[in-house]
DNA sequence: TTGACTGCAAATTGTTTGCATCATG
DNA sequence: CATGATGCAAACAATTTGCAGTCAA
């Protein structure tokens, strides 16, 4: 994943808008990138290359090639929870920013306006416009923190619960 | 880099402060050890395992192994700035926060005092304690934001500047 | 029919593990 | 002189590249 300088979004809603897309671009919606695109729709959450290889038997090569075209006009974007693989997504309307626990593993999928007045603060800080679409804000979730105050909660996760709903 | 799930920080000021902190656990100071510190030490930023490992023309595993043996009892951490290897820098006194340009590069390392701000206005909104120190703050920087502004500043870099200074 | 796209093999980067040996407390 | 720490080789995961064959516009 060759840093992505994140291009403006653009949002696909169906295949057709793909079909589309790519004759503009002069390139073809190959039968795997059909089965990528259809499960980056079907998905509820960020997947990796990997799951989409495997589900789709397809290359993991084809996956990342495609991945890797879709994410360079802004179709799609990767994110980083945590350390491992990365995890797309599509593009374009409803984008999402993450929270992930370090310590029950959770993720939070919070929509990108919820962060507005963080990045508002940081932007008048350091004139720094922040985006937290490429690596996830890491952290402690509120039920840990809960745990963490009470001395006699020992050890041991909580139901590591959720994860990333689109 | 197994996920490293936070320890409280452990400031060792010098060397001396490390033999100690061994020998209560039972730990050498070995050559190899001495040397990674030292480096850490010294350097004016976050390193890389690779760097150091080079430099002091140690083994990737013995710099590897010290440094997860450091980080797991909180006198080191490691930071992702983009893609790529993991950073390492002395923790304790001082901690630091980094802003990444996805444009420029330029990394700001920030005291994590300065972030505060952000970080409350996140707790309040989510229950949410985040901590910046393990993923940098990926965005625009300043200088980028003001080129891109500018629709006659064409592509090309403005001079990718500083380079995270502890 | 032609060039975009595929799968397969192989390389790359960052990191971890196993193991026999070495050296520090 | 015991065992913690080293280097080396090898495995590992995630990803990329090269290449010859394949298929969609």
């Amino acid at each position: 994943m060759p840093e992505a300088p994140q291009t403006a979004p653009l949002h696909l809603a169906t295949i057709e808008d793909a079909v589309v897309a790519m004759r503009e671009r002069g390139l073809r919606l190959s039968t795997a990138r059909r089965l990528v695109l259809e499960a980056l729709f079907a998905a509820d959450g960020a997947v990796s290359a990997q799951q989409l290889s495997r589900e789709l038997n397809l290359d993991p090569t084809s996956v990342y090639r495609n991945l890797e075209l879709l994410e360079r006009f802004g179709a799609v974007r990767h994110v980083h929870l945590a350390h491992g693989a990365g995890l797309y997504v599509l593009a374009g309307r409803q984008e999402r920013e993450y929270l992930y626990c370090e310590r029950c593993e959770t993720v939070t999928a919070v929509a990108v306006s919820d962060l507005d007045a963080a990045r508002k603060l940081i932007e008048e800080q350091f004139g720094f416009q922040a985006r937290f679409t490429h690596f996830a804000i890491v952290g402690i979730c509120q039920l840990c923190a809960a745990r963490e105050q009470d001395t006699n909660t020992p050890a041991g996760k909580h139901r590591p619960a959720t994860t990333a709903s689109t």
